[in-house]
DNA sequence: TATAAACTCTATAACAACTATAGAGTCAAT
DNA sequence: ATTGACTCTATAGTTGTTATAGAGTTTATA
């Protein structure tokens, strides 16, 4: 199948697919007479693969990671677990930083009620004081 | 003062700096004779209010915004509401994709436990299929 | 058979908000 | 005169796409 094909099966863009043939992702297609891309069952599998660990948030170096290491059958999942490890740690920071900088613009949103012009706007006020605190 | 001590004063780099200026967010600098930027207290009270948005995610554009607001008086507080609680919703809309993401990641951290060959790993099992779902 | 439509190719720029670099100029001190 | 610290502009890199231009290929139709 051409690679417009293999998009639409995938759900990942044409340009999408030659990005991670750029980066090494999947192996470079085999061409057609004409140069087009050729693909198999074989590459559906990578990229479903690939598109699932994007929906998790892995990073490209992080999925190539992944399927060197699968291809090594013979490697311990130790590696695996360490960079999954890794990423939940991640995340959980980013949900972290982010509750609590929803708290500061909660209060801070709270410092203003319309209505007002913007000279008395607790908003801009509180913004222009360098740490977040409102009353 | 010169770009090296707002840089210090402000704790923004120089670069950054020289970003904001190129960008619009805060006025060119006048020039010493060898065209060096010269700034005054004014500029220290902008970047920190450009320090502080930024601490609280807010993009370049909504900044921009932000102190086109301020500049107009008059103007009603209306806008800057709208814009923080769009903001607010996009953070919280946020926490909740991440709050998913970390679930679904756990559930295939605890579908492997070391000491395993890649081959049985459950994470890369689970990986190549479609869904997220494991027992 | 000519031609148009739909597809593919490569290479490049855009996005956001910086950070880093190269190569040149300025300034103060030795 | 020269060193060192600073500054200048312009440009490229970061991440994972998306969008574009300009050219070539294939398929369907007139």
């Amino acid at each position: 199948m051409k690679i417009g094909e293999l998009s639409k099966v995938t759900g990942c863009s044409v340009q999408t697919i030659r990005h991670y043939e750029k980066e090494q992702l999947i192996a470079s297609a085999e061409r057609s007479e004409g140069n087009f891309r050729l693909y198999d069952e074989v590459a559906v599998e990578q990229l479903l693969f690939i598109k699932h660990c994007r929906s998790l948030d892995l990073s490209l170096p992080e999925i190539r990671q992944l399927l060197g290491l699968s291809r090594s059958p013979g490697a311990q999942c130790g590696d695996v677990n360490r960079m999954m490890d890794r990423h939940i740690e991640q995340i959980e920071a980013r949900i972290q930083e982010l509750t609590k900088l929803n708290e500061q613009l909660r209060m801070l949103r709270r410092s203003c009620s319309n209505r007002r012009t913007v000279e008395q706007c607790g908003i801009l006020r509180n913004l222009s004081a360098t740490p977040v605190s409102s009353g």
